[in-house]
This record gives structure tokens, C-alpha cells and sequence, in this order.
DNA sequence: GAGCACTGC
């Protein structure tokens, strides 16, 4: 087969990406080697360093400066130390420093700490969910997640401790990074002292500058370019659509393993059926040239994978081989690789979306953006030049979106409200978005927290929705928390709450059918649903002396069951805070059931003669999702409360447990919407 | 009778 590409001399904007020289404080698998170089000389050699006095002037003049600049010319690592040198962190005044990812702030806490010469968690330190390595006196530069932070302002309103926040990789628009801006504007207004940085690659830079001009006031916003050193990344298109993208990029990856010179190639798609599918291809291909086959590694890589399993993409391949590293978006941002040489990007992506008329969160594959188009290549060229295969013609390029729409207008923001009302935010329409979220998703959470009595008729708060606004949990599952006093069973009730609060603990082990994954499941069931089930499970993980050697034989995830026992312990300083017992039900699952529905009563769905359910709200047709133990059978009582409705090819619930129909209506819910038959 | 992009508190 020959490559149908077409190889553009000066390609699109994905034709030059900067050179990589920080860590880029994602999945690294060791920490980075300084050369007998320095600390000093290697900091003055980097891209930022020739714009240090201009950042500097501009912060000094300046109320807010937006910073554009590559991945990778320094300036998470660079520019809190310039404030820092210049004396921002001055009279117990704090610099921060915001991410999107816990790694990142960890990984890149660590950098700065070395280069500043002090320990981490003194001078520099960071603050992550569950990990705090800072000290409120001395730590003078501290990086955060963006949630974290956002968490600061319902105590502290003014962020007084901090001179200068810096909000680093602005352009991905998480949820948290676009309330912290709009709060943070309305912070500088009542304290114009402080110092707002807010990073971003190109495409998005003058949306911030135009957020935060101000007609009146000239010096309140500027930006700053940077540029940096690059390795070039030639890009090429294929001349025709291809039908089949997956076979498509495996075909690829092997002619780029027979034509092309030394180095690793990731491939993007979009999940895991795909993966495995295009490493079958890939399979196939491999007896029509034995020898060079001998030469390729294929890896998978995604979120599903074991950490082990994921450290293997950091292996470096032997002389004479080279890896293809066949991955999801996680490659995109989260996880860097060094070595990529070649990237084949199937040009797509996929994104949860919530509808809020219907309730329903949905995963769907959709093109990739101009954005992540331009990352992706840029994976390619982070140590030497390199080539980016798009395996779509140029003109679908053209025709791509700027950016993937920003988080808060995709997804369920009942929380965020909540947490935006216990600001003293109460007038929604007045809050200066970076983005509005649609106004049917902003009516759908206030009719949900008042339904939830989060809200009193006048939209303020109510006590309640005071504390739960506190914890970092859904709704629904806070108050179930809240109300487990009521139901004697705090214990168990904390148990559940931390296990949905994580991904699916149960794994299917690679190579393995699933349906050994399925039998050791069956150890753990109980006969009232998956809830039950999830609470079994996690009893037994800590009577067995939490190892990951008993994980591994019982088909469940250690890495997230270990996240689960830290959910735990931190909600559990909540409850103990409000003043709710830990009681235990004693066994008492019924108890336990009637508890669930007070977070659950809005996800009530009742079973039908062809085995499938209809949602109480809507009257929707529902299917089990296939990792339920209700999947095979029938409630007795006919009726079920769910913890998660999922569009993918049909509406599917997950986490499912059976109830009586009556405690629905404890919660002044009328089903008598569904037909009786 | 059959499936799970990625973060974050």
C-alpha cells in the first residue's frame, strides 16, 4: 500500500511547534536530570528568559496581563520565580500559581523547588485535593489545582493572602479555571493590588484580553507574547476521507515502520473498542513482513489501564525497534511521552456533553478542534523535528472549530451554582462569565437545588445548602450524607458516597475474558442492587488489609479503591464537622435503601415485561448498563433508583438499586405519570 | 444479553 499523502511544503498552523525544555508536569517517569550546567545559566538559557523585564514591567503597570506562549518555553516553571525575585511575595504575601491537573502541580512544584534551592513544601510547596505540601507562613510561590483554589474562595473571598495568581493553561476552559476568572474579576475590583496572570495558548488570548478590558481604565489588561525556540513538525494530509480510520492509522504506523527513519509513533483515537481493534489490525499486518514486524512495539494507552500498564509507554524501545503507542486523548494533554517522532491523528475525539433539557449526560465522537488539532502535532516534535499524519484532506482542517467549546457550557452545573450562590453570588445573570452556560442548564440546576431544598423560593441559600455547598460531592449524594442521620446509617451511607464518587472500580484484566471479571464481581453482590454491591466490595478491601496483591485477584482496581478509602476519610471530617452520626444500619439494608432514594429520588425508573425500564421523570426508555448485577434480573418490587443516565448507542443507567415505589413518594414525587398496565 | 474520552474538589 502506498501513502495517499500529500505533504503541504509550508503545511497549516500545526506546521511549528516550540521546543519542549520544561517538564511539562504530567505523568513523568523520573524526575529532570540537571547537566553540570547551572541552575542559574540553565534558567537564563530558557525561551522566557529574554522577556523577564518586560513581564515584569507589564505586571508592575498592568492589573491583569494575558500571557501567550507555547507549551514548554517555561513560564509555569519561570514566571512565579521572576515575581517572586522582584519581590511580589514580599510582607507574607503569597504568588499562586493555578493548573487544571494534580500532577502538573505537583510535578512542576518539585522543578521549582530545586531551582530555587529549598525544600518542597517551605519556600515553594503545592496544594492538591488530599495533599497539602505548603505552609501558610512560609511558602511563598504555591502551585495549586484550579479547584482547589476556586475551594479558597468560599473562605476567604478576597484570596487576601495572595499579591499575584497566575492561571495557567487558561485555554482549556475547565470548569473551575472560568469560575476563578469570573470571580477573580470581580475580586480586582475590590482589591486592584492584586496581580492576575492568566496563561494561554494563541487562539484564545484576545477572548481573555477583551473579558477583561475595561473601557474606563486603559492600564487594567494587556498581553504579552512570548515566543520560543522550535523544532519544526511537518504536517501531511491524506488527498481523500478515508472510510475507516482505525485501519486507516494502523496502515499508516506500519509504513511509516518500513519507510520511515528511526523514532516512536502515537496515534490518537478516540477509545478503547478502537484501540484494541486497530492493534488487531496491526496484528494482521505483521506476517506480510515478518522482519520489520519484529521491529515494532505496539502499546495501548488509556484511562483504563493499570498504572503499570501505563508506565510501560515510558519503556524506551531496544536499538533497532521503536514503539506505537496507540492512545486516547489522554496523550493529548495529560500524559507526555518523549521520543514521539511520528504522530497519526485521526481527527477525532470524544466528549461527554449534558443535556439539560432531558437530563442526560451522552459520550459522543465528534472532529477535534483547530486547538487539539495543533496539540496533538506538537506531541511530535517535543525533542527533534517530526512528522504529524492527519488522517483527513486539508480542507476538512479548514473547516474544524477554533477550540472545543469550554466546559461550563457542556456540562450538569448544579454544583458549581451552588457553590457560585454560596459566594454571595445570588443573581446568576449578573455574574460575568467568561462563558454563559445555557440558560436551560442554569434554570435546570436552580429547579434541582430548590427540589433538593438547597434553595428557598427567594433563590438564597438555605442552611442546609449552606454546608453542602462545602463539600465537594453532587447534590444529590450530599444530601443523602445529610439525611443518613435521619436513617441511622452514616457508616455505610459515607462508604457508598466515596465509591460513585470514583471511576468503576472493577477492572477487566488484560487478556482475560470479561466474564472472569464478571465471576469475581459475583463475590461481592448483593441481591438489592449495585449500590450494596460497591459498599460489599469495599469492606472487604479493608478487611484484607488494603493490598494491591488482593485487588489484582479480585478483578478490582487498587489505584481507585485506594482513592475511595482518601474520598472517605476527607468526607468523613465533613460529617464529623456538621455534627452527623456515624451510625451503622447493623445490616439493616432497607434502612440503607431508603436513605439512597433521599439523594436518588429524582432517578427513579420502573421495570418493564421486555426487560427494560422507563425513567419516572420523562418516561424515558432505559437499558441496564451491562456492569450492573441487575443486569439479569428482575427487581422484585418492579422499581429502581439509579446513581447515572448515559447516552451512547442507547440510554443506559448505571449504579442501580432496587427500592419500593412508596419512598419515592416521601419525597413528594408523583409517578403516576407511567401508565398502569 | 453485553460496555466504559479526560479532568477536578
Amino acid at each position: 500500500m502506498s501513502l495517499k499523502f500529500w505533504k503541504p511544503g509550508t503545511a497549516g498552523p500545526g506546521s511549528t511547534l516550540d521546543r519542549a525544555t520544561e517538564v511539562e508536569g504530567n505523568v513523568v517517569p523520573s524526575a529532570p536530570a540537571y547537566s553540570s550546567l547551572s541552575i542559574q545559566s540553565q534558567r537564563e538559557r530558557l525561551p522566557i528568559f529574554k522577556h523577564r523585564e518586560k513581564l515584569l514591567y507589564c505586571v508592575e503597570k498592568y492589573g491583569v496581563i494575558i500571557v501567550v506562549g507555547q507549551t514548554g518555553c517555561g513560564k509555569t516553571t519561570q514566571l512565579p520565580q521572576y515575581l517572586f525575585e522582584a519581590g511580589w511575595a514580599a510582607d507574607g504575601n503569597t504568588i499562586a500559581c493555578t493548573q487544571p491537573r494534580r500532577v502538573a502541580a505537583t510535578s512542576v512544584a518539585t522543578r521549582v523547588a530545586a531551582e530555587v534551592g529549598t525544600v518542597l513544601g517551605d519556600e515553594v510547596g503545592y496544594t492538591i485535593r488530599f495533599e497539602d505540601v505548603s505552609s501558610k507562613e512560609r511558602t511563598r510561590i504555591l502551585y495549586m489545582t484550579d479547584g482547589m483554589l476556586f475551594r479558597e474562595t468560599l473562605v476567604d473571598p478576597l484570596l487576601s493572602r495572595y499579591s499575584a495568581i497566575m492561571i495557567d493553561e487558561a485555554h482549556e476552559r475547565s470548569v473551575y479555571t472560568d469560575l476563578l476568572l469570573g470571580v477573580l474579576k470581580k475580586i480586582r475590583r475590590k482589591r486592584p493590588s492584586l496581580r492576575l496572570i492568566v496563561s494561554s495558548a494563541t487562539l484564545d488570548a484576545t477572548a481573555f484580553l477583551e473579558y477583561f478590558k475595561d473601557s474606563t481604565d486603559p492600564d487594567q489588561a494587556t498581553i504579552v507574547s512570548l515566543e520560543g525556540r522550535m523544532y519544526p513538525v511537518e504536517v501531511a494530509y491524506l488527498q481523500e476521507p478515508t472510510p475507516d480510520y482505525v485501519r486507516m492509522a494502523a496502515q499508516v504506523s506500519w509504513n511509516i515502520n518500513l519507510q520511515q527513519g528511526p523514532g516512536d509513533i502515537l496515534v490518537f483515537l478516540t477509545g478503547r473498542e478502537e484501540i484494541d481493534r486497530c492493534l488487531e489490525e496491526l496484528s494482521e499486518l505483521i506476517p506480510t513482513v515478518p522482519k520489520a514486524a519484529s521491529r515494532l512495539i505496539p502499546l495501548a494507552l488509556h484511562a483504563g489501564l493499570s498504572t503499570d500498564e501505563q508506565l510501560r509507554v515510558f519503556e524506551k524501545a531496544e536499538r533497532g525497534t521503536r514503539k506505537v503507542i496507540i492512545s486516547t486523548n489522554i496523550a493529548e494533554a495529560s500524559v507526555t511521552i518523549d521520543g514521539i517522532k511520528y504522530v497519526v491523528d485521526s481527527g477525532f475525539v470524544k466528549i461527554r456533553t449534558f443535556n439539560p433539557t432531558t437530563a442526560l449526560a451522552s459520550l459522543s465522537t465528534v472532529p477535534t478542534s483547530v486547538a487539539s488539532a495543533i496539540q496533538r502535532a506538537g506531541r511530535a516534535g517535543r525533542t527533534a523535528p517530526g512528522v504529524c499524519y492527519r488522517l483527513y484532506p486539508e480542507s476538512v482542517f479548514e473547516s474544524l472549530t477554533h477550540s472545543t467549546p469550554p466546559e461550563v457550557t457542556r456540562i450538569d452545573m448544579t454544583t458549581p451554582i451552588l457553590q457560585l450562590k454560596s459566594l454571595g453570588i445570588d443573581d446568576l445573570m449578573k455574574f460575568e462569565w467568561v462563558s454563559a452556560p445555557p440558560s436551560e442548564t442554569v434554570l435546570r440546576a436552580l429547579e434541582g437545588l430548590a427540589a433538593a431544598g438547597m434553595i428557598g423560593e427567594d433563590g438564597r441559600l438555605t442552611v442546609i445548602g449552606e454546608q453542602v455547598a462545602e463539600c465537594p460531592l453532587e447534590v444529590g449524594i450530599a444530601r443523602m450524607l445529610f439525611m443518613s442521620k435521619e436513617h441511622k446509617c452514616g457508616e455505610e451511607i459515607l462508604t457508598i458516597a466515596a465509591m460513585t464518587s470514583v471511576q468503576d472500580v472493577f477492572i477487566i484484566p488484560d487478556g482475560a475474558p470479561g466474564a472472569l471479571a464478571e465471576l469475581e464481581r459475583r463475590k461481592f453482590t448483593a441481591e438489592e442492587g449495585d449500590h450494596l454491591t460497591l459498599l460489599n466490595a469495599y469492606n472487604a478491601f479493608t478487611k484484607y488489609g488494603r493490598s494491591s496483591g488482593w485487588c489484582k485477584s479480585h478483578a478490582l482496581s487498587f489505584r481507585v479503591m485506594s482513592r475511595a478509602v482518601s474520598i472517605r476519610g476527607q468526607l468523613k471530617k465533613y460529617m464529623q464537622r456538621f455534627k452527623l452520626p456515624l451510625d451503622s444500619c447493623e445490616g439493616d439494608a432497607r434502612r440503607l435503601r431508603r436513605c439512597l432514594v433521599s439523594g436518588y429520588w429524582r432517578n427513579g425508573a420502573r421495570w418493564m415485561a421486555d426487560g427494560t425500564y422507563r425513567s419516572v421523570r420523562g418516561n424515558k426508555v432505559l437499558h441496564v448498563h451491562p456492569t450492573s448485577v441487575l443486569f439479569t434480573r428482575k427487581p422484585r418490587s418492579g422499581w429502581v433508583i439509579f446513581h447515572e443516565m448515559e447516552e451512547t448507542k442507547k440510554t443506559q443507567i448505571r449504579i442501580i438499586t432496587e427500592i419500593e415505589p412508596d419512598w419515592l413518594l416521601d419525597h413528594g414525587h408523583k409517578y403516576s405519570t407511567i401508565e398502569k398496565r
